[in-house]
DNA sequence: TGTACATCAGTGAACGCGCGTTCACTGATGTAC
DNA sequence: TGTACATCAGTGAACGCGCGTTCACTGATGTAC
């Protein structure tokens, strides 16, 4: 067990998560620069004044929320790294993860899908950092690979990096895409991570 | 010579032009849903009030804009398509050409960039409207290339998708390198478009 | 266990400010004869 | 060409409102003895 809180600390934290929450539920229909203060701690149900033991700005929560955005994101990615299989099997996974991802987490996507390109440099940069250090590790388990035999460290980031990519972007097709039509939309998310595959598998012909 | 405006249409161009203009400028550093009419009638130098002779709504200023921006896009597209030469020329062309239009309207880049998925919804289904529509031409220019003979319709179209999506990425990172680190940059867009290219020479293997 | 003091998360009133929108207006441009 | 009237892009004052931030505060929780 780990070290118990005092009711303070603890209450404490519950407002703060109560913040972080709201915010992002209130994110569903603008974006953090024009999110204003009083308008999450009415959501809440405190004090504006409160806001301030948290946090310094919407800014700053901002960059608060982009830890647990990715934190999930990250998770995901550990998982999909640690899918064994063949080829065309972790393919087919890789696209069901981020279709679950998408169901489970929706506001997570979609936050960072708006703030990545965002109007609050500190957040755009958090962000980037944060999908910079996905690439490194997608790098790494890919240089792991017997496929990946032969190819530069360079190649390696740029592929991982395409993986990346198309991985959010991907994401957010799915965000945008209706229930009825998930089918289709998986099933194209498919046939391009296959494109990226085969262009892979040919790359040092 | 086109239709003649009389004066006042013209001067009244010039106006809705201004405004145009003076908000791309300040979305540099800011995002749409956050941008005040009276900001933008300030930096223009006219009244808040004659905003409303223009546009209803920041919102409705910002569909203008997409036009404008994806106008240009669009531009580029169609120089693109009609590119002649080896793939392998074709290619490193679309990267420079994606460079130099990064260099002359990066506010233009920044804007779909950000606004793609923003928080105002009329501007992102009309960012996703011409996307959609340049997908369409990317599609029906790969068909009429004998390499995609045998190709599948709903095939073109997740080929012609990777690509639009692959040079909106490709914008959005040159957007922000530094000038120092564009050779890089350039080179792994590059990399990043032989392997797409790659992928497609062998989807019928 | 009990007491006396310190800490600090959340309160509530107050502030000055810039916002979007309204309204009646002005005066240059356009039009009819 | 000149005159009399209509149009309408842009003005300027005014409005009510919600914003972010400040401040002194309260009272439950924590701590030292």
């Amino acid at each position: 067990m780990s070290h118990t809180l005092g009711v303070r600390q603890a209450q404490k934290q519950k407002t703060r998560q109560a913040l972080l929450d709201a915010a992002l539920e209130l994110l569903e229909n603008q974006s953090l620069s024009s999110l204003g203060l009083r308008e999450v701690t009415r959501a809440v149900g405190v004090t504006p004044t409160a806001f301030y033991r948290h946090f310094d700005s919407t800014a700053d929560l901002g960059v608060a929320l982009v830890e647990e955005a990715l934190g999930s994101l990250h998770a995901m990615i550990t998982t999909l790294l640690n899918t064994t299989g063949s080829n065309e099997e972790r393919l087919g996974r890789t696209v069901e993860l981020i279709a679950r991802h998408v169901r489970t987490h929706p506001s997570h996507v979609r936050f960072v899908a708006r703030e990545r390109h965002g109007g609050v440099q500190r957040v755009r940069e958090a962000i980037g950092g944060q999908l910079a250090r996905f690439t490194e590790e997608v790098a790494e388990a890919l240089a792991a690979d017997p496929e990946s035999a032969g190819w530069s460290r360079d190649d390696l980031r740029m592929l991982a990096w395409h993986h990346v990519q198309l991985m959010l972007t991907t994401a957010c097709v799915f965000l945008e895409t209706a229930q009825e039509d998930m089918d289709a939309a998986v099933d194209l998310a498919t046939r391009q991570l296959r494109l990226v595959q085969l262009g892979r598998k040919h790359w040092l012909d």
